[in-house]
DNA sequence: GTCTATAGCTTGATAGAC
DNA sequence: GTCTATCAAGCTATAGAC
């Protein structure tokens, strides 16, 4: 053929679904296979690495995307309670409402892919680290007081995508995003 | 034989770390023999129904131990904040100070398995009811406040849990805990 | 109650034709 | 770039001896 039977981009954005709700040991070929239309030895021809590659792949594209697409709007000029309100909005449609479970979580449980979990760790760090910039430039808090802000910001919104996994109930998520400008620019003690 | 080579206990304990780290499918058979020292043979002897059994049997022990061990401390008479304070001691110790994961999270991924789906959500409801009674009993809070700040509670130590894991940070899961009080016996508006 | 041995399927991964 | 066909290794699970 030489010709792609699905683009780069939607192969990536169902392998994104998959280790998403799954988990890394939780996503077979054989269900990749199934959800992308694609079979093994053509996956294996665009991802010579197989199935860690792809979780590598995933890992970066999606904390790519997170970062630029979301967390660069926190040190963008203009008012930052309304920069930081649409940075709520974004977080809430990034991860449907609660419905959509986070890679930081599910595929960090393989202990046996060290770049995997370099990755997602090296993802979190930045994350919380780019709340607490944001926490200390436009909420005025010392650097200390803003990394604990800005560490228990991300654990409610991890700990909320829990909830709603295991229980479906997506009220704790939601309410974490809306407490995002008193946890990030509430002048502190 | 007919002489047990390891107890239900010690074997049960074990399976408890390997479903708490691993997930559900990660915790392969080859890796339950090496940690349990049984065959498998051996293993479907004691648990007829297979892996499977042994994540119900996990859960449900775990669950058990958790309400009795720790949630039903809140009910106890005296000095509810004493009460709470101790909950939390224990709620440390059970997570190993945020070092063992949660089987809430951990063991959920496995879609294949609506008994370890339904006994996850069962537990977990149960925790957040345990935090709502404790909330409105002791700390006098109106119902539907109780409850969205036990969610909020119990959120905040998964979470806490999960940061811990990725970035292997516990301050996050310890902070928490200390919340507590402030999140469950703090008058609301 | 534990063991050896094995069944049968699924896994991740390749080779080679088109 | 995708396919069919195949591989060894891993998996869950079982049979039967002791």
């Amino acid at each position: 053929m030489g010709l792609q039977k699905f683009s780069e981009n939607e192969v990536l954005n169902t392998l994104t679904g998959l280790f998403r709700h799954h988990g890394y040991d939780g996503t077979s070929l054989s269900l990749i296979m199934k959800a992308t239309g694609l079979v093994k030895a053509s996956l294996y021809h665009r991802f010579r690495g197989g199935k860690e590659e792809m979780a590598v792949t995933v890992m970066d594209r999606v904390a790519g995307e997170f970062a630029s697409d979301l967390l660069a709007l926190l040190n963008e000029p203009g008012d930052p309670a309304e920069r930081l309100r649409k940075t709520g909005e974004r977080l809430r449609k990034f991860y449907g409402s609660g419905k959509k479970a986070c890679l930081l979580d599910t595929l960090t449980l393989n202990r046996d892919s060290p770049a995997v979990q370099a990755r997602a760790k090296a993802a979190l760090e930045f994350w919380i680290d780019s709340f607490a910039r944001f926490a200390e430039d436009s909420g005025g808090l010392p650097r200390v007081l803003a990394m604990a802000r800005a560490q228990d910001a991300v654990s409610a919104l991890e700990g909320g995508l829990v909830i709603s996994r295991v229980s479906g109930n997506r009220a704790p998520f939601l309410r974490a995003i809306e407490s995002l400008p008193e946890r990030l620019m509430r002048p502190g003690r």
